[in-house]
DNA sequence: CAGGTCGTCTGGTCTAGACCAAGGAGGCAA
DNA sequence: TTGCCTCCTTGGTCTAGACCAGACGACCTG
């Protein structure tokens, strides 16, 4: 694994074995300490090294367990009709959802005003994480109108939510309101997605509303900003 | 300055004085060697610290220059017809555009594959930076097809495309194809943006068709990733 | 067999220096 | 006035350690 070459830094050297498969077998880097060794520098340049890599998203970390090679990106077409793990397939990649928690309970301010309707209304909020090809890369808070899904916890919320408003209210997506922003991810998602705190990452808010215009949801989309690029078709 | 508790780390006690504007007084923080004085701290601590920071948006740098406090973020709608001046100006914010270089070049396959042409295809190449409230904060390049305007080149690029494609071909913006990435800013963005290399950053790159469905341009968009949020309406 | 304890692994934070290279201002010469 | 050169300042990279805290598996106990 010894590819060091006077003429570059430690980055270069680590980028080169990386991408020729000498750093990671499985996907998983070697510890720090380990790397510190077989690279012959110390912890401190090595995480300068592994931090700019980790922006150019080639590798990332799981909080306190390691660090690990990145897959491609997935493409994200917020606008596209089709759920989660039909996209993923469509692609290749092998989507999972995780319920986290489904319960009653008052939407934030910033959620309500986008929502329209007064502060501390409460809405069905339904938490879930997802997994492409296994490894974490979305965090989904979601907040569903009680008054248009009053019985929604008794459906599988692993499945696809789109489905279940599809099958069981007759409610499909009209138009969509979305904001994009690149932010650090931080307590709830950034535990839930096992990244550290102030974490690079994407935050995708989506007020959902269905063909006749009434507001339904909300999502609040946490990612990683290394697993995504996002995609839109817009005719005008 | 001195607003040390020992309860918690040097990072919040750095927060807490930036937002209280102990910090910074005209929107450069002191250098790293200073403020290592000022918080007895060492520049590996005080600089992890910053990185957070400027991860959050709360900071940034220019390369070699310093570090300075970082504005409210612009409001985005790509998909907005006003261009970049008046968008600035609805949000009460001072837009400034600098042309770089304006000549006929090959565009590069990526972009050829996009605009469904030959590789190698030459094109109007129009590269420019953009300031807002005096921040530099995006570097676009943008690829015109030399059949649509053929002398656009006499005009001043140093002004809005969108107008000048208005007012001298009578073309309007139709339908467009957007692809938002968060990427490591390098090369010529990064030196443009006056950015590290290896900068977090937003890569924006948008096809624009014509009323009709020609294919017109293409810009390909680096920006700061702290300078903005993307918002994007979608009927359907 | 379930639950808790504890050691050991991991990354996260920190001290205390060093030298390198680009930015920028000021002075000097053509 | 212009352009070059030098010097100081700035961030960028690096060495060589230390201790802290969460993750996790093994083991022990009830």
């Amino acid at each position: 694994m010894e590819t060091d070459r006077a003429e570059d830094g430690l980055e270069q050297t680590l980028r080169r074995d990386l991408a020729a498969g000498r750093l990671a077998t499985t996907g998983r880097l070697p510890s720090e300490r380990r790397m510190v060794e077989i690279y012959s520098t110390t912890r401190i340049t090595l995480r300068e090294a592994l931090l700019h890599m980790e922006i150019d998203g080639l590798i990332f970390r799981e909080n306190r367990r390691g660090w690990y090679a990145t897959g491609p990106r997935m493409v994200y077409n917020p606008l596209q009709r089709s759920n989660f793990h039909v996209m993923a397939a469509d692609q290749g990649r092998r989507a999972e959802t995780e319920l986290i928690e489904a319960l009653s309970a008052p939407a934030p301010a910033t959620v309500c005003r986008l929502m329209e309707c007064p502060d501390g209304t409460e809405f069905w909020r339904v938490r879930r994480r997802r997994r492409i090809d296994g490894r974490l890369v979305l965090f989904v808070e979601h907040y569903l109108s009680k008054a248009v899904f009053p019985d929604i916890l008794e459906f599988d919320l692993n499945r696809s939510l789109t489905g279940i408003y599809l099958e069981h209210y007759g409610i499909d997506y009209g138009s969509a309101y979305f904001e994009i922003t690149p932010i650090a991810l931080r307590g709830l998602p950034a535990a839930e997605l096992r990244c550290a705190d102030g974490a690079y990452g994407l935050k995708i808010t989506r007020i959902n509303h269905d063909q006749r215009g009434r507001i339904i949801d909300c999502d609040l989309e946490y990612w990683r900003h290394d697993a995504i690029s996002v995609r839109i078709e817009a005719t005008d």
